[in-house]
DNA sequence: CTCAGTTATCAACGCTTGTTGATAATATGT
DNA sequence: ACATATTATCAACAAGCGTTGATAACTGAG
């Protein structure tokens, strides 16, 4: 099927992988690139040189930047598992979340958080964003929660994690950072809290 | 001084306003265009177009487009009354400010929280909008909740107020636009004021 | 071995970006 | 009225963008 013959011949000497590991790789790299910056500010060739291939290769495998992220996004949201669990402890889940050492938030490989603060801003990418967002996470959430203003409440948490994340991650908060984090966990965990069954 | 003589001569009619006047007019541009989009994705062009004007006459006038956006966010958090009000009652009024009108919100002319968020995900505008939020918003406010975790408290205010607008006008949920604006008013309320005194 | 079918490479397209220097137009001082 | 300083206009730069087509390299079947 895929037998990756490296064969050192005169002048092409790349490990060419067929598409489908390149697809991956590619959406990998996408991935990390706009958890790190917005969509206007990263270019095919960044995520090409990343991925370690060719800009065409982008283009064959998505046909445009803007399908390669909305292929990126359409199932992002879903499975971050601080909010699969109990309702009765969201709150505190998430601030802890959230309160995560902040070395370790700038290295992971993709963050869906990041990335949605990221293009937030962006008239291109933030009418993908949204769907992808109501669809994996609000609509769940709103299920989840159960009541009448369900929708609101799933709403508002992602609000909050929004707003935090973008304070903390893209903004670089010298307060958050100097604060006691757990004082910090505290407050946030019993706001977020106070959204879910308040 | 600068008497507008509007001389009808061979081919340069334009109301050439001196630069002082030029100044506001294209800091005014720059503020409308920044509110809607991020600072990757507003060129030079399109701001003295927007301030009927030359790009080259911007870059006389602030050096960079860098230079135009710190000047322009130099002193924008500080004037937003919402945040004069009295502590007992500033998350009613903060989620008043939220939920107004959405129309309203997206004519208007410069608003400094939409472009807070539009270009919050901007690796180079990032770091200038986070000194002056810090320096006219945060720190202030920080002063007058007093408490000794009162820094910590701005911060959270200001995260609920960044993740609901950019959940609200930059990515125009349709959850939160088909709530009934009282209830997301009742609990966005709470939650704020938790974070000021809870 | 040869032929077809994939897949990767490379150069280039047209366009936009931030920025600059030369030039034209105006206002000011004598 | 003439010289001078200040201001606006315009064309162009180099660099970067998303995107595309021609071409080379490799794989498998006959």
């Amino acid at each position: 099927m895929k037998m990756s013959t490296v064969v050192d011949n005169n002048r092409s000497r790349r490990d060419r992988t067929p598409s489908a590991e390149m697809r991956l790789r590619v959406l990998s790299a996408a991935g990390k690139a706009f958890s790190r910056a917005s969509y206007d500010a990263i270019g095919v060739r960044e995520i090409a040189a990343l991925a370690g291939t060719d800009p065409a290769i982008v283009m064959r495998l998505f046909g445009s930047k803007e399908r390669l992220f909305t292929d990126l996004v359409e199932n992002a949201f879903g499975n971050e598992e601080v909010f699969q669990g109990p309702l009765k402890t969201m709150g505190k889940q998430l601030a802890q979340y959230l309160m995560q050492p902040f070395a370790k938030a700038q290295t992971t490989e993709k963050d869906d958080f990041q990335l949605l603060l990221r293009s937030a801003g962006s008239l291109v990418a933030a009418p993908i964003l949204s769907a992808a967002l109501h669809r994996t996470l609000i609509e769940p959430l709103s299920r989840a929660i159960g009541k009448a203003d369900g929708a609101t409440r799933a709403a508002l948490i992602t609000a909050q994690v929004l707003g935090f994340s973008t304070l903390r991650f893209a903004l670089g908060s010298p307060v958050i950072e100097a604060a006691d984090p757990a004082a910090v966990e505290r407050v946030l965990a019993s706001a977020i809290q106070l959204c879910v069954d308040g």
